[in-house]
DNA sequence: CGTGTTATTGACCAACATCAAACTTAGTGG
DNA sequence: CCACTAAGTTTGATGTTGGTCAATAACACG
């Protein structure tokens, strides 16, 4: 599998501390990770390689024993139709684990796909199990992570479900730019999306022209500005709005500083009054 | 919350243990159990209420200190979208626990509610943390049970996404009738599925007009049978065909004995051959 | 029997899909 | 540096799926 074409192996020591160094960028987004922890993801062993853009680098129904780590440019997960149609499921971002589960499940559900060039690495299950079983605070973010994720597709579930062309897509942009802001990717209101027009529409349930009719729209309405893959947010306020977009969903302790990822406190738990 | 109006909370002896009974039968299909992990959730003190029809368990942005457990009943997930439309982004069956995660978000990002009048029991966090704790397998089931539920939404996700309106209704008949099948709620091919034509419009992301002249075509082409909420698959193959129905994402173990939920080996991890 | 809820129907409409062509852009090799 | 190519975007014309509205029919229940 490693071998397969359009993805070379390499890994440089200096493509494997970034790797590292992405993880914990990630995982300190949603969870508390203490000095320990962050020691004992960088001394994880781990493979870099680079995918070439729009590869699939793992496939529906495999059966994994590593977990791919995206280092750098941007992977999704999707399903296949029976017509041939393809849906996208999730964005991946510097820092995601897409496939973590597949450690705990023994077939993987859908298949991941590369979008521009990306350097992905991959942990053996082994270690992550081994990392987890170190320590609790680390064991708490793998499972915050997998807990968000949940979180994320059941908005998108009401998203394909429920609203229309423009506010599915605004509220795509919504998502996108607030994670890549927090992931330190995307600078004030602007951010690279690298998406074809074909790809947003398998990422929105709509077709082509309709998200190219839409794009125009919001456009028009000065809520966007698109210079080719960088998108700009030029009024977030009326794009939140009209998107129905609530960023509560995605979990991120930048925005709610107060709430997130306290360690468990038993002594709180309690039936409630009645 | 416990005190609202349609709720009213008694725990003899016999719902008590019911309830335990219920969550074991519901973790068994997806994870392996020992003889200790039943003594321990029969061990594990929660309170047994009956919720009236359509009424709203858990308020969307709770923050919650117990997790409820479906014993008896149908309940959902759902989110309210911007102009009062709802969609429903999960069905739950006795045994099932649809805010798990509520131990380890600080918010819950749906609503859950009933459908037909519901019993359901309320665990506090603190014994589901006891639980896991105690035994490793137990606490696999309960990760497994939360990697399931995400990928059952990725499921639903390409549902809305890429599925005409008889492959989705039918989808969801296909889903349904095998978890209940799993669960021993339904007998052969029938199954009681007390969704108004409303409910399952919300719950595939169309019309309730649309969902009736859909059920009307399935029923044409002799894929199901309705007698009010009781659906019947009159042609499995053909219902699945046209569905796209691929039951692996439910991860049930009693669809693949050989793969499911053995427990973990890290003996088989390692970095694959390159 | 009423009364409220749910299912069904018909008429009409809108959002979005499809098809096909033209246009733009970014590479790429000479 | 330019022509050539392939990929992506944009446009127009037209079709279809599914939505909306409103009325009627079928139940379910007290």
């Amino acid at each position: 599998m490693l071998d397969s074409p359009g993805r070379s192996a390499f890994t440089p020591v200096a493509a494997v501390s970034q790797a590292h160094a992405r993880l914990i960028r990630q995982l300190e987004l949603i969870a508390f990770l203490t000095e320990d922890d962050k020691a004992h993801i960088a001394a994880t062993p781990l493979q870099v390689a680079s995918a070439a853009a729009s590869r699939e680098i793992v496939r529906q129904h495999d059966r994994l024993t590593t977990c791919c780590l995206i280092v750098d440019g941007l992977a999704y997960r999707y399903k296949s139709v029976a017509d041939g149609r393809r849906q996208i499921l999730s964005l991946h971002y510097p820092g995601d684990l897409p496939d973590l589960h597949g450690m705990d499940l023994e077939r993987i559900d859908y298949s991941i796909g590369t979008l521009p060039a990306c350097q992905v690495a991959f942990i053996p299950h082994a270690a992550l199990r081994l990392l987890s079983g170190a320590s609790p605070t680390l064991a708490n973010a793998f499972r915050r992570y997998e807990l968000v994720d949940g979180s994320t597709l059941r908005e998108w579930v009401a998203n394909l479900g429920r609203r229309d062309a423009a506010a599915r897509i605004g509220h795509l942009f919504c998502e996108v730019s607030l994670k890549m802001r927090a992931l330190g990717l995307a600078d004030g209101e602007a951010f690279r999306l690298p998406l074809t027009q074909v790809d947003l529409a398998d990422t929105t349930g709509l077709s082509a022209v309709h998200v190219n009719r839409t794009l125009q729209y919001l456009r028009a309405r000065g809520l966007i500005e698109s210079h080719g893959q960088l998108h700009t947010i030029r009024n977030r306020a009326e794009l939140e709005r009209i998107s129905d977009f609530d960023p509560s969903y995605l979990h991120l302790r930048t925005a709610r500083p107060d709430l997130a990822a306290r360690p468990a406190s038993p002594a709180e738990d309690s039936f409630p009054a009645c």
